[in-house]
DNA sequence: CCTTTTTATGTGTATATGCACATTGTAGCA
DNA sequence: TGCTACAATGTGCATATACACATAAAAAGG
């Protein structure tokens, strides 16, 4: 019976994953209106950064698996927010962002400040930067491996 | 080209969810052995503390749409994990585990553990209980909502 | 008691995620 | 050069997630 609780109270994913979820929505909901999802948002982020990024610098830039860059390429090639070119190496493929991409870019820049701020008065200013730091300390043993 | 750096450093969003990635990828390796998901573990886990409860009772005790408790239940009906019945309330569906759940539940708790130990070694001490602690605090705003 | 409202749930659709497996192209070496 | 190892990518499959919409049953109110 205890360890149902120890569960409940403990488990470092669960917490982790409830946050998540947590954040994804308010996020979604804040960048609805430009049509691209928070997730796609940090993809044109990437992207923007390294200018021509095949997918396994976009994989190792985001953290994402490289099969999940695959597929979540998709929406933003159908939506025309980004392209896709060949290489050199012909195994290769080139993501670019487009003129239209960068242009909701900008737009959703707004309501991706806007979901920070309103991010940070629901959980408070303490939470707000504990959070930050703990996760930039995470990610950077994450990053390290 | 400023604002993308300012995404891509300071995205509280980006930053839950590679970390949630990250976390979710440890555990799924832990307990891929008994068959199933971290997120099946933690459904268990309500669905043992709850005793009987219904959608909207897991829905609320996990923090997780109504919706993603009906789907996520799937694989535990079809496994054999749970089972569901009827109320006086026809509405209403009650879920229970089952004898092989509650076996695959008391195999895994060693694995879950073992999970909590990797992480918190890969990650330290000290991470660790930050992480614990804001999450919880982050957690208890989101429950007063 | 009948109508209206509320409640509990299910489904269609779309995105997000990663492992296992397959394919193709490049590089390295004898 | 030709074979082998490695590197970049794609696909099948399964789970996870939530919104919009639909349905059925209970509760509320007259």
């Amino acid at each position: 019976m205890e360890r149902y609780y120890d569960v409940a109270q403990n488990c470092l994913f669960s917490k982790t994953r409830t946050v998540s979820r947590y954040v994804t929505n308010l996020y979604t909901k804040a960048l609805k209106e430009i049509g691209v999802t928070p997730v796609q948002y940090s993809m044109l982020t990437a992207i923007q950064i390294l200018r021509e990024g095949n997918i396994n610098e976009l994989s190792s830039a985001l953290k994402m698996d490289r099969t999940t860059i695959n597929r979540n390429l998709k929406p933003l090639l159908r939506d025309g927010h980004v392209y896709v070119n060949e290489s050199k190496d012909k195994r290769e493929r080139v993501v670019s962002i487009t003129k239209e991409g960068e242009e909701i870019y900008d737009k959703g820049y707004k309501e991706w400040q806007k979901a920070q701020e309103e991010l940070r008065a629901e959980i408070g200013e303490e939470n707000w930067s504990e959070l930050n730091a703990v996760l930039d300390s995470v990610i950077k043993v994450i990053a390290e491996k």
